[in-house]
DNA sequence: TGAAAACTACCCACTTTTACCCACATCTAA
DNA sequence: TTAGATGTGGGTAAAAGTGGGTAGTTTTCA
């Protein structure tokens, strides 16, 4: 279950560290890619594979600017002995990651943002309309 | 049944004290996040899970800022042999927790709040339509 | 093709934060 | 009154986060 929010900053090496609380569920390598909302997501390697297969499944030539905007961008990434990653240059602008940057949680996958975008984002959201998607739930 | 008020002040080193009543229906670790009027929610792990599963049910992009709301800031918590509790510095500032606390049961989650922001709200409580309400249940 | 530059993968060192332990005062119930 | 539970404070070791050195590899460009 992967949960919270870490600030953490790019070294002049461009590595980023990642969310110690965070390793044992993505695995010793894991997979980051593009994500919606310009931000970035990282998969534990057998979650990529699974989404990855039933997206092949519903055909090779369907879907093709999916399969393109997924996997096109995709990395597979191992933290060093410190648990910072390197990230493609690609992946950086598409996210817009120059210093500081959020990794949040989001149950079975991470995301990636550059922190004031991330900042916007939460700022801009609307409480009235978390709190109806809530209750929709009928929890 | 968690039910109660009780108030708490966070000690140099950011622990939180968490009601002993509440121990074993939150179980050995819970889970606390953000929640509405800018107050913090504990769930039982269970329960927590069984609504993010609900919530990613939906689909993984879809409510993606509600995921985000409810995952990006949550935390799992295990309180210490003396049962205090560790809460990440984004948590507190989001529900502006610095001394006094105030942990209130809510029958299936417990909330955790500023003293003096609990104190304001109880006072702002409109008895009349919380009578209407009650009367709206048509027990 | 070959030398310089850039990149990468390992190291190690240091600071900050967190987890874990123990002590003790206060409260509660038998 | 006393034993156990509860709440508060603090010490210390481990973990997490950050910075940098260096050697080997790849890339770049004359």
């Amino acid at each position: 279950m992967l949960l919270g929010q870490y600030d953490y900053s790019i070294d002049p090496k461009g590595r980023l560290n990642f969310p110690a609380k965070f390793r044992e569920d993505m695995g010793d390598s894991f997979i980051v890619t593009r994500w919606l909302d310009d931000c970035l997501v990282a998969f534990p390697k057998e979650e990529f594979q699974q989404m990855a297969q039933l997206l092949m499944s519903k055909g090779i030539t369907k879907n093709r600017d999916v399969q393109r905007f997924l996997f096109a961008a995709a990395t597979e990434v191992e933290p060093d002995k410190q648990g910072r990653i390197l990230l493609p240059a690609k992946l950086r602008e598409h996210a817009g990651l120059d210093k500081e940057v959020t990794i949040i949680g989001n149950m079975n996958h991470a995301e990636i943002w550059n922190t004031q975008a991330w900042n916007q984002r939460q700022e801009a959201m609307d409480t009235e309309s978390i709190a109806q998607a809530i209750d929709a739930l009928d929890f």
